[in-house]
DNA sequence: AAAGCTTGTGCGCTATAACGCACAACGCTT
DNA sequence: AAGCGTTGTGCGTTATAGCGCACAAGCTTT
């Protein structure tokens, strides 16, 4: 018999707690009587239920209702994942795409005088520059901002959004995107 | 009259996917009858009902009843925020926590010959390091192992971990913290 | 203007969530 | 062994979720 998240998360919460259904119907407001029907699956509690559970755990309501699985343990060593983009601009996946922390990592490098703009992401997506070295500009807003290195920049990516090396020298960016909950099934590639 | 995320939420589905309640019922297998009255707060739906809204809107269930506020744009120039840790070890807070990513990045210092050991973080935190440049070494179970400039490391920062720089030059990293759904309201300092 | 279609709301009925209470089972104390 | 307290389950009752259907209102077509 397989359980659902609630039925686990919510055993879970009482086990960490040490609380009899009892107890935790004293702290949460629902009955005993509820809680074993949830633990075993034979209701489905409403969402005023489960607001009660998450106030009375002190946990936020995907706590109780997602199935949390671990995220695993990375090593990225500089010389992985390295790929052309568009034949000219170089980026290495550091991060690849995880769907528990909904974010991804690449460090981009920006030759003297190159430049690409980004479609906008779907809406939501936000996305951190932070410059490792080198001189570059940012696009955002129908303006260019200029960044040095240490300088970082979040902002919102759903919108038109570029870079580019107006410099002599190479650019380097580390450059996270974060999705949001709404917009992980549609992630780009 | 103060809405509820999953009234809000409800209705902006609908209004993208550009559906009438009717139609709606026809995606979700939930009657016209309950959509409308979860949109106007007159019912509470169960798990079991948010479940099919979501499988019909094909969005997680998190984006149904989570209150999905904006991350503000920021910006972070080199110069910002730059503070000691006990007395040695230099770090610069480039990006904030933010409640809604459930993250927050540093740019840490490591001169010749320093070291730090951190306190286990709680249950579930995700800690990223990339080096930004120099060679330096991260404790993880126990273990030193050594990065150089370019090499990144995902770690499960719930146990105990640390850092160092035996080399004789400074070694600078980008370290992003990710907090999970259940902990972000005991972040530490 | 009348007819047809769409949309959201309200009503009454059915199914089930949620409850208080009793009780079986178990463990601990006397 | 008997008594007491704790724990989880089951039952019957009450409250409400969820539904099908009717209908008012609005819009479009004839």
């Amino acid at each position: 018999m397989t359980k659902t998240p609630i039925q686990l998360n919510l055993r879970a919460a009482r086990a960490k707690a040490g609380l009899s259904l009892s107890k935790t119907a004293e702290l949460t407001g629902v009955s005993k009587a509820m809680l074993g029907q949830i633990e075993r699956g034979e209701s489905s509690p409403t969402l005023a239920t489960l607001w009660k559970l998450a106030k009375g755990f002190h946990l936020p309501l995907t706590a109780l209702i997602e199935d949390l699985a671990q995220t695993p343990e990375t090593a990225s060593p500089a010389q992985n994942h390295v790929v052309a983009l568009q034949g000219s601009i170089r980026f290495r996946t550091v991060f690849a795409f995880d769907p528990i922390l909904g974010a991804e990592s690449f460090l981009l490098t920006l030759e003297a005088g190159q430049s690409h703009v980004s479609q906008p992401h779907d809406t939501g997506v936000i996305e951190d520059v932070f410059v490792v070295s080198g001189e570059m500009e940012l696009l955002r807003n129908e303006k260019w901002h200029r960044l040095q290195t240490g300088d970082a920049m979040r902002f919102h990516a759903d919108q038109s959004h570029g870079y580019r090396n107006l410099s002599d020298g190479t650019a380097q960016f580390y450059n996270t995107i974060h999705y949001p909950k709404t917009g992980v099934f549609t992630r780009p590639s």
